[in-house]
DNA sequence: TGCTGTGAAACCGTTCACAGCT
DNA sequence: AGCTGTGAACGGTTTCACAGCA
């Protein structure tokens, strides 16, 4: 199964191709909702400010799903699109720090839903240790981060916590099999030998919609 | 003096140049730091892993700031770009939503740096208002927007809302004389008058993360 | 007819390579 | 000699335009 029998192959897609998609997805949800049955690339585009042709070509990269004349099938290609990507199913998600900013994330709705759950969160300090999150969610000594990573089947590693501490918890994720990280700390961490590393860099993007501000007031 | 007299203008400048002049005035926070008086772009590049014909390019944009056969001078070049992309000052935010996100957005140390300080956070539950975050940011209604945002000097929103209520709310940013949104509710708003919005989606980054992951175990 | 899927064209950003200062 | 600043080459992505199928 894991030869090259099937036609599309989920690599090649570039980051922006992979963007576009998740984001797709999420329109197909609305319109899932919605009860509608078929859509064309140019009613997509109108209704989410897309692309027509750039969402055909984004599709093309994974096969063939529309019906010449007609358009997509919403559903079909909701559960299709959501299999190809890996995201038909739940991932545990472990969060590293337990600050305020790691306890918001744990307890969000972005963090747990259709297709993320978080596990655990994790902090060296022993007063948080053993507590709980609003939402229950245990907190745990990061030291124990092997161990509960495989417990959990945790695949994917938030880290939030200082620049200072994020190199090391990073390498910390990675060594108790974590394979994705996304990263909150403004720091610019070298690889992760073993993971793949997302940043989310806040400071970063304030600034940056500063400067398109302007200098000016 | 806004007229043409100056060379370089700041307009023009690519999102990808933006983030890498950010991120490279991060750099240079760091060899001020260190005392460290002329850099070639070589040397940033190995330091930082950066691309040293990318650093000239990227600062070509703006003008000229470097000295051939020596390098830039490190504290020089630091307080000129800040100056150009205007981060040579402080900028009050204003946070939407004081849920557990804006909260812990309004008391991290990324809203309250060099460059940025928050200045009130916005919720419409009564019992909220009046209240305090923890590092005592006021909580005050949404309905006092306009007044607020002028009596604080705002220039930059922050929307912490859920999805529901991010186009709602955008709108009353701009309408209160807010320029640049900076948007971390996972919904897809349309472009809001008057206003430059940047999407900071955790959903989006969780899923295009594991989409990389691959669709396997 | 209407819409998809796709080669070709246009566009943009990155990388290379070197002329020009100091 | 050394490094910047930059025109030219390169590669990739987006847009266009249409052939092909329902």
């Amino acid at each position: 199964m894991t030869a090259a029998g099937a036609k599309p192959r989920r690599d090649r897609l570039s980051e922006a191709t992979i963007l576009r998609l998740s984001l797709l997805l999420r329109c197909l949800r609305v319109l899932v909702d919605e009860r509608l049955d078929t859509v064309s690339s140019l009613a997509l585009a109108q209704r989410f400010g897309m692309n027509a042709a750039q969402i055909r070509k984004d599709l093309a990269h994974l096969g063939e799903f529309g019906v010449r004349g007609v358009g997509y099938r919403v559903a079909d290609l909701r559960a299709r699109l959501s299999s190809i990507l890996g995201l038909d199913r739940v991932r545990v998600v472990v969060i590293v720090g337990a600050g305020n900013l790691g306890q918001a994330l744990a307890d969000s709705k972005n963090f747990n839903g259709e297709s993320f759950r978080v596990g655990a969160l994790f902090d060296v300090d022993g007063r948080k240790v053993g507590g709980r999150s609003r939402t229950g969610i245990p907190i745990r000594h990061a030291g124990t981060l092997p161990e509960s990573v495989a417990e959990l089947g945790a695949e994917i590693g938030v880290l939030a916590v200082p620049a200072e501490g994020a190199e090391e918890a990073a390498r910390a994720l990675a060594g108790a099999g974590i394979r994705g990280i996304l990263n909150f700390a403004p720091a610019n961490l070298g690889p992760v030998p073993g993971a793949t590393v997302r940043n989310v860099d806040l400071t970063l993007s304030l600034e940056t919609l500063a400067i398109h501000l302007g200098a000016g007031g």
